[in-house]
DNA sequence: TTAGTGACTGCAT
DNA sequence: CATGCAGCCACTA
């Protein structure tokens, strides 16, 4: 769909910007849509940097894969980030984990490929 | 060009 | 289950 020009920043911002209104998806996930499956770890240091120079993507979608939030420090942020999840309807439990597999976003078309 | 960084992940314990 | 750890990767300065 894209010609290969644009970098694997920009394919992966164009796709968070893809996930719907209270659904979710995972670093891993986006990554390999962006065509580096391996790179989910380059995926998470996007987000923060989108946060950090006020992009406009709903970077508060992204989760990791055990379907908890990865706060690594940064609790602030890890609180405001469940807080617009649960205002959009994604509850956690007690160990703060949602339901992935009901929540879950897929890409309805392949994006990119080489 | 290179080394440092970190919102990840899968597997072993 | 929860933890720990090594492997992986794009971005920056």
């Amino acid at each position: 769909m894209n010609s290969g020009q644009d970098s694997f920043a920009d394919r992966v911002y164009w796709l968070v910007c893809q996930i719907p209104h209270g659904m979710v998806t995972t670093y891993g996930q986006i990554a390999t849509y962006a065509g580096s499956p391996r790179a989910a770890r380059a995926v998470g240091n996007l987000m923060r940097l989108s946060l950090k120079n006020g992009r406009d993507v709903p970077w508060h979608r992204v989760i990791n894969a055990r379907g908890a939030i990865s706060s690594k420090g940064d609790t602030e942020r890890a609180e405001l980030q469940r807080r617009l999840l649960e205002a959009e309807g994604v509850a956690f439990d007690e160990r703060g984990r949602c339901n992935l597999e009901a929540r879950r976003w897929e890409s309805d078309e392949v994006y990119w490929h080489e």
